[in-house]
RNA sequence: GCUCCCGUAGUUCAACGGAUAGAAUUUUGGCUUCCGAAGCCAAAGGUGCGGGUUCAAUUCCCGCCGGGAGUACCA
């Protein structure tokens, strides 16, 4: 149980022993001013009113009453300050029981069950495959890792998907680029095909905005493609699978890998959206246009006001506000066939896909795809969440997604469809300058990234260059690669998904302060300590430990740093439920902060008495722990040395 | 036009409606006979503007000002 329940079970039992109230919440936080202790409530001061009380006096009696419960394995002092808070500090012996429990469930320290085996589809990365992964998609892909480690860690049964869109407009685009004219570029000057691939599908959208002629082209091919051309389907697929399997090795190299790839064209082949469509059409708020822009396209209602009770200027406005998901040439646009996607990850289709088992090296796991004719496996479909780890910019898209599975009575699915969105990421100038990209007149400090305009940084390339800047630092060594990866991770990861971020390469090669290998180069540190002490851990000789450090006078920094370690848990569940992967930097930045300073002032190897020694590493041993379980849900290797 | 998001130190980011708005970076000054200086300690520097709601507003509401995005038979 949490402490936080522990408080608010006792405050609620207060008010009702006391004025016979029952409350619905107690609010409990950490206050920020360590000083005014681990826990406080402002109870008093929001219900003061309702008793014709002041705060203050408020508090005071329910004080009294928590004083007299039994209350002392956990608290060393509850008391009441500022307008009416109630202030709770832990106890020595509740903050030590902490620490072993640390050491005695090590890996599973901080690990829950709320999702009791539930099943999680987690869609992200989802390349298209027509170019090489950026930055944008390292963002995506890394918070996906997060959402990944975090949700298995408490419970849930986690499959992770990547969707490979080989049918849609860019890969035509590719195509189109590809095979039927001369760009002058020659793929052999390039390190990776997707990097090739890049360079033409910039250079050949461009003259398709220039010219009808190609405009035509690719609308044609795209035609071909829906239809299902033998010849062009063939070739499409090849060059996708080619490009799909370079992007696959970037994220392999981070160490971020999948369960499943689904095929956009799987689901076409599969005719999950021609039985998507027939339940669509049966449905009120599916309609066909029959005037206006959308004429003979059916769109999906994104508002609930009838048309009927605008006139008719409002009516016309109502048809574009809506989603259109078939276009009137027949083909369904991207939401549609997302619906159809969706269906299927829910288990509301009456189809399934056939798989195949992935030949792969450096996944770290069974990768399967999609296929029309191959193996039967239930696992991936019929999930009870789906997350997809999708972009700000397509929240329209998937709430049309999300909106239409409510309409067909799927109000339950329609709330488990998570679409965890994250901010843009830009290019500072200096970034975009040192790349070679021209600044446009209305400088505001950064740029936005185009495939279409081939602007942007590549993974592969922000990796070499991490690499190379480490290697000049601080020469080769064994784990470069672990403190490389935790560079570019804890850099996407430190901040607000919700924020847009500003990408600097410096900014990003930095390894001092709020960085992944601050948080390593603590736990090598609690390494090489414990290494030294020769210290080992076992359940009995740490049972006899603790009784003998319960007697100790604990040093200000010391107590600091369990006043962190304790607080894991928590941290686990709260960046889980808020999908807050910053949280978790920001726990093991202080942890490690703070440890940092304990191990500053006070001599653990030469410490002052055997006892004093023992408790420091004991200390040290848990510090190490928790930071290992921590970096391990941002996708970071704790590394011993570095 | 409509909808959504964002405006916080020079810069990049924090702050479930809470008590003295925190970090990093930059700059300046200190700390190695001793456990890893990729470290520690210290100084300096801030809520776009105007109203409202309440015990309490960076946070919620309204109006401005400034930035971004969506609303495309693109994805």
């Amino acid at each position: 149980m949490f402490i936080d329940e522990v408080i608010s079970d006792n405050i609620k039992k207060a008010f009702n022993d006391l004025y016979g109230r029952n409350l619905s919440q107690v609010g409990v936080e950490h206050p920020q001013n360590p000083l005014w202790g681990d826990y406080s409530t402002n109870v008093a001061l929001v219900t003061a009113k309702n008793f014709d009380k002041q705060p203050f006096t408020l508090a005071k009696e329910v004080l009294l009453w928590l004083q007299n419960a039994d209350l002392q394995d956990y608290f060393e002092d509850i008391s009441v300050a500022g307008p009416g808070f109630i202030n709770f500090t832990l106890s020595n012996n509740y903050l030590l029981s902490q620490l072993l429990l640390v050491l005695k469930e090590a890996q599973d320290f901080g690990a829950g069950n709320i999702g009791s085996g539930k099943k999680i589809a987690l869609e992200h990365s989802n390349v298209n495959p027509n170019k090489a992964a950026h930055i944008g998609h390292l963002r995506n892909a890394v918070i996906g890792q997060f959402l990944e480690r975090a949700y298995e860690f408490v419970g849930y049964d986690v499959k992770v998907q990547y969707y490979s869109n080989d049918l849609g407009v860019q890969v035509s685009t590719l195509l189109l680029g590809m095979e039927e004219l001369n760009l002058g570029f020659d793929s052999a000057q390039y390190k990776k095909f997707d990097h090739y691939a890049w360079d033409i599908y910039a250079k050949i959208s461009q003259m398709i905005d220039n010219d009808t002629h190609l405009k035509k082209k690719l609308a044609d091919l795209i035609v071909k493609l829906d239809n299902r051309d033998n010849e062009i389907s063939q070739k499409q697929s090849e060059l996708s699978k080619k490009i799909l399997k370079d992007n696959l090795a970037t994220f392999s190299s981070l160490g971020i890998d999948y369960d499943l790839i689904v095929y956009e064209s799987s689901i076409k082949d599969m005719l999950m959206w021609e039985e998507t469509f027939e339940i669509l059409k049966k449905n009120e708020r599916v309609y066909l246009a029959t005037e206006g822009d959308s004429k003979g396209c059916w769109l999906v209602k994104m508002s609930d006001s009838s048309r009927a009770t605008l006139n008719s200027e409002e009516s016309v406005n109502r048809i574009e506000e809506d989603k259109i998901i078939v276009r009137s040439n027949g083909v369904p646009t991207y939401t549609g066939k997302d619906i159809a996607y969706h269906m299927w990850k829910f288990g509301l289709l009456n189809k399934d896909f056939k798989y195949n088992k992935v030949i792969s090296t450096s996944q770290g796991k069974d990768l399967y795809e999609t296929v029309v004719v191959g193996y039967d496996k239930k696992d991936f479909s019929a999930s009870d969440i789906v997350m997809d780890v999708i972009d700000v910019k397509q929240t329209y898209a998937i709430d049309a997604v999300k909106k239409t599975l409510g309409y067909l009575g799927y109000k339950e699915q329609s709330c488990n469809l998570i679409h965890i969105n994250y901010g843009h990421v830009y290019l500072s100038n200096n970034t975009a300058v040192k790349l070679g990209y021209s600044l446009e007149e209305d400088d505001r400090g950064q740029i936005a990234m185009s495939g279409r305009k081939g602007v942007g940084v590549k993974i592969d390339d922000f990796i070499e260059m991490v690499e190379e800047s480490l290697k000049s630092r601080f020469g080769d060594f064994p784990n470069i690669k672990d403190v490389r990866n935790a560079v570019i991770k804890f850099d996407m990861l430190r901040y607000d998904t919700f924020q847009d971020i500003v990408f600097d390469v410096d900014d990003a090669l930095s390894v001092k302060g709020f960085t992944g290998p601050y948080i390593q180069y603590t736990h090598a540190r609690t390494n090489s300590l414990l290494e030294k002490a020769r210290y080992i851990i076992d359940d009995e000789s740490l049972d006899y430990a603790v009784k003998r450090f319960k007697k100790l006078e604990i040093n200000s920094s010391a107590q600091d740093v369990l006043k962190v370690v304790y607080k894991f848990p928590e941290v686990v569940m709260q960046s889980a439920k808020q999908y807050a992967p910053n949280l978790m930097c920001v726990y093991l930045y202080d942890l490690c902060q703070k440890f940092n300073s304990f191990y500053n002032d006070s001599p653990i190897l030469n410490a002052e008495t055997p006892d004093i020694k023992d408790f420091r590493l004991f200390l040290t041993a848990s510090v190490k722990q928790v930071i290992k379980n921590g970096l391990y849900l941002l996708g970071v290797n704790a590394v011993d040395r570095m």
